[in-house]
DNA sequence: AACATCAATCAATATATCTTGATTTGTTAA
DNA sequence: TTAACAAATCAAGATATATTGATTGATGTT
């Protein structure tokens, strides 16, 4: 039960839908890039981001400065059911920013 | 996106995880069985029951005084993904209580 | 009609979550 | 070592949700 509210939780917020979607879409981001795409402060996605990792759905690498946010490789049924709904949604992301790119 | 907040908002909650597996189980209940069976008072099962009718888990049919709510018959990919999970969780839900089946 | 029963709704309080700005931690470059 | 940058964490206030008890509405019974 506890994990199942963990993902439900995890999965009832605006941003963090559109988290996955873009993550989903453009691959692995540092926070400073979600945070140009986004336009949205650092602790503000630093937070959600952290939901979704806590959650199974995110996993993070650090490569010097940078964190890079990733959609894990082996999502489970429920959590694959999910996303996949949810890049079925006709939802605006926005597109990444080119200049944090690297 | 709205609908998608709306199904997992729903969700979210462990009174309502443990009222669809126990409509699930033992089928379509009256608010007052559900009241002895769970042991909660009547206004909040209905705010439950209510939220699990508005995010499209539920319907109710109204049979004299009572209104008895039971699962959609036709639930989509991702409601009926869910409502499956949930099924599997190892979860406790109370046993129906006897004297107000009808 | 008067009363009892079942359910929905409302108001108030309690609890949880989100957002922001500031601080702290970790890393790289000068 | 100092400075700059990226990210995580913390504290405070704002917003949303949950719970309770009381009220209202609807149905059935006497």
């Amino acid at each position: 039960m506890e994990e199942f509210l963990h993902i439900t939780g995890a999965l009832y917020d605006e941003t963090r839908v559109k988290l996955l979607k873009f993550l989903w879409h453009f691959g692995p981001s540092c926070v400073c890039e979600l945070q140009d795409s986004f336009g949205m402060i650092q602790s503000r996605l630093s937070r959600h981001l952290k939901i979704l990792k806590d959650a199974g759905f995110l996993e993070s690498k650090r490569v010097g400065r940078w964190t890079y946010y990733a959609l894990k490789q082996e999502l489970d049924g429920y959590r694959l059911c999910a996303l996949e709904r949810i890049n079925q949604l006709p939802i605006q992301i926005p597109q990444p920013s080119k200049e944090c790119r690297r």
